[in-house]
RNA sequence: GCUCGCGUGGCGAAACUGGUAAACGCAACGGUCUUUCAAACCGUCUCCCUCACGGAUUGCGGGUUCAAAUCCCGCCGCGAGCACCA
């Protein structure tokens, strides 16, 4: 029998959601659906401080934008602090744990020799073997697992290989505090094993933690879980990823005008491959996926490739979405003009901000403003050019690009004119710019009415 | 500092368990097309020697092997973890 996968995300919300921890999402979901498996969703707000509700509803709603459906309701890791002081009172009638009534400062002075003797802060053990009856008086005692002291601990990680840490390295770790709530890692081995978590695929931030987790899986006698530690991404620079390099929400990404299944794709292909692919459908990344092909080294994020990707997605989507996507961050009512005139646009642009700045002007109201370098091309020969063939068009009766185009290459011929003579002040007049998609496809979509009242509009200003 | 992990073109990467390094893609550059900007198409694209010929090259230095990106040792660089945070 196989056994049914299954996987989770677990974000402390903390903060927002952003890239890395989306690419996680995405890998856990990947693997889940491949396998037919679940994947679940657990918010891991212990930290009562510094959870918000701001940060829980962004990263619900981030998933959600990406598509990243999870199965079953959201789990709450706080709500579960009744169930994880249970196992910590187990550990302890097992002998596996301990009352340690160390006090603050006496794990301070811990911390300062060690680190006057060059070695990482260890608590050194001293209530592990000692007499709760000589327990001091006023101290509210924490429970320490009773962590092997000798060998090895290893991990036979799906990305990583075969890694082991000695033991004389990983001190006993505190599981409940002296309030009697539970540390992270005692929440996150309980709740996985409860979840009944049967991959545990995270950022490879947490590797070295895990050795501390898979102690904890020994002392209860439950089986780990398969582990995968995905490197981390880092910034153009090779750095850790920080604001500036994009450590953004998902949201901002969002903002900048990625299409989400643009952002799962450039995600799934940063640290994966499968031979020459590079445009990966949902349904193909379902299929192909696999941990082995993750790679081990941390990979730099690029906004270039991400726009190449992103235009991709871009021209597969239909023009009447994207008329409504446009729309809306123009904050403009959408008359067809966008959709009739999308074509043209999403070749020429690689997101959808940029979509959004080339459309603007299809829904402009009269009169336009111009740029400056549109401006300077309407000279006073040029506007009186205008005036002259404004004059041919008012007579075209059949409105459209070819014959629009035969009129206008008909006034450059008998004027002995280069078509971009006529054609870049007339593109000045009907968009305000020096470039936009093709001329007479322009002077369609606008309609006669509009492409007559954009050109009087400059070629009045000259006779006044 | 200690522990763990990672270093292949500007970037993402490929190279099946040692067997022609850099396939494929992005960016860049040159060209075709053209009313602009794009798109599309063709070409160049690790480094050195003006081209060719040739040589070097998988962070650096050694080693094992007929053969090393791949295995071993030592460095260097980058990242992560080292709390009664998660």
């Amino acid at each position: 029998m196989t056994q049914k996968i299954v996987t989770r995300f677990a974000p402390s919300p903390t903060g927002y959601l952003h890239i890395g921890g989306a690419r996680t999402a995405l890998f856990n979901w990947l693997f889940a659906r491949h396998h037919g498996g679940t994947f679940l969703l657990r918010i891991e707000d212990t930290d009562r401080q510094r959870s918000t509700q701001g940060a829980i509803d962004a990263i619900l709603a981030g998933l959600t934008w990406l598509g990243l459906e999870w199965d079953g309701d959201v789990v709450y890791q706080f709500s579960r602090a009744a169930r994880h002081a249970e196992i910590a009172r187990r550990l302890l009638e097992a002998g596996k744990a301990y009352y340690c009534y160390s006090s603050p400062a006496e794990l301070e002075e811990m911390r300062i020799a060690a680190k006057a003797e060059g070695r990482p802060m260890r608590y050194d053990g001293r209530w592990r073997d000692r007499d709760p009856a000589d327990a001091p008086a006023g101290i509210v005692p924490v429970v320490r697992l009773k962590a092997p002291q000798e060998g090895f601990t290893s991990l036979r990680d799906c990305v990583q290989g075969d890694v082991k840490v000695a033991n004389q390295q990983l001190d006993d770790m505190v599981l409940l505090r002296s309030d009697g709530t539970p540390t992270y890692m005692l929440s996150v081995v309980v709740d996985d094993h409860d979840m009944g978590i049967t991959h545990v695929i995270r950022g490879d931030d947490h590797l070295t933690n895990t050795f501390r987790q898979i102690q904890i899986y020994d002392a209860m006698g439950w089986t780990q879980p398969t582990f995968a530690h995905i490197p981390l991404i880092h910034g153009a620079d090779g750095a850790k990823l920080s604001k500036r390099h994009g450590a953004l929400a998902v949201d901002a990404y969002r903002e900048m005008g990625y299409l989400p299944q643009a952002l799962c794709n450039y995600l799934l292909r940063l640290g994966w491959s499968h031979g020459d692919d590079e445009i990966i459908s949902r349904d193909q990344a379902i299929a192909w996926f696999s941990l082995d092909a993750i790679g081990k080294s941390p990979s730099r994020l690029d906004f270039a490739k991400l726009d190449h990707v992103n235009a991709h997605y871009m021209r597969e989507t239909p023009d009447a979405e994207l008329a409504r996507l446009v729309a809306e961050r123009l904050g403009a009512a959408e008359t067809g003009r966008l959709e009739r005139g999308m074509a043209g646009l999403k070749a020429r642009a690689q997101n959808l901000k940029e979509l959004a700045e080339h459309a603007a002007f299809y829904v402009a109201k009269r009169p336009l403003a111009l740029h400056p370098k549109a401006e300077a091309l309407l000279d006073p020969a040029a506007r009186g050019h205008l005036a002259a063939l404004g004059k041919l068009l008012r007579e075209v009766d059949s409105w459209n690009h070819a014959t629009l185009e035969a009129c206008v290459r008909e006034y450059a011929t008998q004027h002995g004119m280069k078509l971009g003579a006529i054609a870049q002040p007339l593109r000045a007049a009907l968009t305000g710019s020096v470039n936009s998609p093709g001329l007479f496809e322009v002077m369609e979509v606008l309609d006669k009415e509009e492409t007559l009242g954009r050109i009087s509009d400059v070629t009045a200003a000259t006779s006044s």
